[in-house]
RNA sequence: GCGGGCGUAGCUCAAUUGGAUAGAGCACCUGACUACGGAUCAGGAGGUUGGGGGUUCGAGUCCUCCCGCCCGUACCA
């Protein structure tokens, strides 16, 4: 309403000037709350009124006026500045927020079926602090895309087969007097799989002949996989389900769903399929023995499809999976959170399926983030630096009941938990996709700065005031005119929450939840602000209910677009 | 070699997609009504945005050439 109507007074006064311009475009707030609340910038009507910029403002200013919800008009050097009616403006969000016309204004135009395939764990192997950032951000996604009204399947895949598992498995069976702990048994095989590999080295740099040798044997418990053989296949489900409980209780834990599960081990046969299907098809060629992907129209190097040896590859499961997406799934788009190391095979990959006639392969999207580092630097599984999960949730609500305890409050461990998991998310989300994370633990828990914690905590202030207020009153009322609401705090606070939905928008558009992560911690800043230099119970009624109007939309925005970055809000800490 | 990513305060990160004096947190220094929750707020100090050139009213952002780090580059996943 403020933008439309500033739209408009530009559009009447600029006449046949503002034709090629996007006037919503251009108009944007300004650097500063005392600047205004939005700003248009007059550099691109220099050449057509042939006028210096500053000359441009002061003309078109003095050539509007106020009245409605814009509170004021005023040049700024090269910029027209408009003020908005702060009492109009907290009417509308509160209003639009009470209606749900606030939170639908994030709905997109053109709403579609996604897929987004995340997490991809592999058992057999540690699920680790590294594992963490691909749930965060594939989960902040779908949240996210739902509530743009898109209709969401969250898929996990998991690698539950292969030459990996059977080198676990190869060593177990090797070391079968060795019990498994009660908690971190991924983990635990996740060891076992290390020492297989250190096996595999070790003998290789013996000779060839020693490292073929142990390689055969491996391959020997991986035929016994493919083909059944009782003892492995026994040791083969047991050890794949611990790892599929595992899962599942780490998912629980941070409140992570998904709607399908996919599993490696059952796209063998689709993967076949694919590959002669394509080479009938003339889509796939022979090359050196091997079954290979010609790209060279799309400009990329060639893709194995198949081995010389018949057997298949990560792209032979990722072809037999993407045909399932849009076969039985009948996905528009197909969204994957991998890291960015895989980068080329994703570009391969859709390349492929459109040579394969998918026309939606160009609607494939590949999520790239960069690797979580330690401070330390790398981690690295092989030298035990990489933090198992189990053991960093151990960790963290250590910390956090350090702090619960040095504040003097009674320590609630549901709240304990939802703060332990906002500093994970929080610390894994804030960061863009395309820069690596560092992952600290003293730093993601420290109780003061920009962490999860902060953002918890001027909601659970909110809700303070509120138990404060009591029921007595009636949110719903008008402020008046003259209540004395629109300082600088207060309107800094009120312009940032009315940007939400555009900023929902952002992360689709990016698929970078951090534009979300950032918004909500800068919000938390300015309603810091605005509770330390804004007294809500000690004001003037008028003032009081414009305040705790305030506080209301602040805490309904805060609310929302936290549950989108997968964190639950408390009501005390 | 080729392709991609990154480089912003001592450290960890932002910067509304080309706009106003480049902003936050940590660490350091100084303050805050006996408090709607101090896990907070205000202030100070800290910058040649890796370097050079270019595009234009205007560049951390776009083009170009260097420097540094990371990743990828058909029979691993």
């Amino acid at each position: 309403m403020f933008k439309t109507a500033c739209i408009a007074a530009l559009r009447e006064v600029l006449g046949d000037d503002a034709a090629d311009l996007d006037l919503g475009a251009l108009l944007s707030p300004p650097p500063k709350v005392e600047m205004g609340d939005l700003a248009f910038p007059c550099f691109p009507l220099a050449k057509i009124r042939r006028a210096a910029p500053p000359k441009i403002a002061a003309e078109l200013a003095a050539a509007m006026s106020a009245g409605g919800p814009i509170a004021e008009v005023k040049a700024l050097g090269p910029y027209v500045n408009f003020f908005a009616d702060p009492a109009a403006m907290l009417a509308g969000l509160h209003d639009g927020l009470a209606d749900g016309s606030f939170v639908g204004a994030c709905r997109s135009e053109a709403p579609k079926r996604v897929m987004i395939e995340f997490s991809q764990p592999n058992t057999h192997k540690v699920f680790h602090v590294g594992h963490l950032r691909n749930v965060s951000v594939g989960d902040a996604l779908v949240r996210v895309l739902r509530a743009r009204g898109h209709d969401v399947v969250a898929a996990n895949y998991y690698g539950d087969f292969g030459i990996d598992v059977a080198k676990c498995l190869w060593w177990l069976g090797r070391h079968a007097q060795e019990e498994p702990p009660a908690e971190g048994r991924t983990a635990w095989l996740g060891d076992a799989y290390t020492a297989a590999t250190l096996a595999v080295e070790e003998a290789e740099a013996k000779g060839k002949e020693a490292g073929d040798a142990v390689k055969a044997s491996i391959r020997e418990v991986l035929t016994g996989m493919e083909e059944g053989e009782p003892e492995i296949t026994a040791r083969y489900r047991e050890t794949r389900q611990w790892c599929l409980d595992e899962f599942a209780d780490i998912y629980g834990w941070l409140g992570v769903t998904f709607d399908t599960d996919f599993f490696e081990s059952e796209l063998e046969a689709a993967g076949n399929k694919v590959v002669d299907d394509g080479l009938a098809e003339g889509v796939f060629v022979e090359s050196q023995g091997a079954i290979i992907s010609d790209l060279e129209s799309d400009s990329l190097p060639v893709a194995l499809v198949r081995k010389s040896d018949g057997s298949s590859l990560y792209m032979t499961w990722d072809l037999a999976l993407a045909r399932r997406k849009f076969d039985e799934f009948n996905v528009e788009q197909s969204i994957y959170v991998v890291g960015s190391e895989q980068t080329l095979h994703f570009k391969q990959l859709f390349a492929t399926l459109g040579k394969m006639g998918y026309e939606r392969a160009k609607d494939c999207r590949h999520v790239s983030y960069e690797l979580v580092m330690l401070p330390e630097g790398k981690m690295s599984s092989r030298k035990g630096t990489a933090i198992p999960f189990h053991q960093l949730r151990t960790r963290v609500l250590d910390a956090i009941r350090a702090k619960m305890a040095e504040a003097g409050s009674a320590i609630d461990e549901a709240a304990a938990n939802k703060i332990a998991i906002a500093c994970l998310k929080y610390g894994m989300l804030h960061v863009g996709n395309t820069r690596s994370v560092i992952f600290d633990i003293e730093d993601w828990t420290n109780p003061e700065g920009d962490t999860g914690a902060y953002l918890l905590y001027s909601l659970a202030r909110i809700a303070g005031i509120q138990r404060k207020a009591g029921e007595g009153v009636d949110l719903g009322a008008d402020v008046p005119a003259d209540s004395g609401f629109g300082v600088e705090a207060e309107r800094g606070l009120l312009n940032h929450l009315t940007a939400f939905p555009q900023i929902v928008k952002r992360v689709e558009d990016t698929c970078d939840p951090s534009v979300l992560a950032n918004y909500v911690y800068e919000g938390a800043k300015r309603f810091s602000r605005f509770y330390s230099e804004c007294p809500v119970l000690k004001a003037e009624p008028a003032l009081k209910l414009a305040r705790l109007k305030l506080a209301a939309c602040t805490q309904r925005v805060f609310t929302e677009a936290l549950s989108l970055l997968g964190i639950d809000a408390v009501e005390s800490m």
